[in-house]
DNA sequence: AACATATTTAACCATATGGTTAAATATGTT
DNA sequence: AACATATTTAACCATATGGTTAAATATGTT
């Protein structure tokens, strides 16, 4: 019987995967439209927190998610600390999803052929 | 000011956008790797749960998290409750991951102008 | 009907997550 | 030095998450 080891990673205070930690950064809300906020360009926190109804240390914490996903990087500007959208996970999730990619767009496939065969009945 | 409104459920048990729900779903590597093993082919409970060291009903929790996702579903066969894997969900993240392919692959960009830059110096 | 197989549900538990307010820290200005 | 601005840390809290074991349910077989 084949057992996979899911995670390896080997102390009691389990640090989860990379990719989980980058799955579970995009699993909020909030923190989706900060990343996409910061598509657009560096900005600082209190300029992040702006849009939201919640205070700036729930913000500081929905940072601290998204840069422990290495989704986001912070530098030092005066009193500021200046957000910036980072590549890197987004590259991996992109690659965990091509795996998968073949499978959809072989379903597309079917449905297409499906519609396409529709469309054959239809000018017989 | 602008607030963005980044979950529109009214009720007090608010039911998570379903990108969201997405993303905790494959936040997990055991959920991961049951996909994994799905993108093989349809397949009972019992031999999903099978490489897992842990028990069949936490299993059954994970196939759930992975339904209320709209990543899997299951169907009946005899006693067994096959599980298929679903595409629909997978092409929601590419298209989340749309949003900022050009972002990151511009930063691509540079890193290869960088590179090519050092090849001509090199070459000089 | 009784038993077997496959899976789920219920009740429980420890830890993680996402929020709060109050206080602390880091830097810049007067 | 004192104050202002920007952000983080600490302590706390309610709910979610991921696991457990025991019992229930659904279907098939004898």
């Amino acid at each position: 019987m084949v057992k996979y080891v899911v995670n390896n990673a080997s102390n009691l205070t389990m640090t989860a995967d990379q990719l989980s930690n980058i799955f579970s950064a995009l699993a909020d809300p909030t923190r989706r439209a900060i990343l996409a906020r910061l598509a657009l360009g560096e900005t600082s926190v209190n300029e992040l927190a702006a849009p939201f109804e919640m205070s700036l240390p729930a913000v500081t914490k929905h940072l601290k998610v998204l840069q422990r996903a290495g989704l986001i990087s912070q530098s030092r500007q005066a009193q500021s600390r200046p957000c910036k959208l980072e590549a890197k996970p987004l590259q991996e999730v992109a690659t965990f999803l091509a795996q998968y990619q073949q499978f959809w767009e072989q379903r597309l496939d079917q449905l297409d052929s499906y519609l396409l065969s529709l469309n054959l009945k239809e000018n017989e």
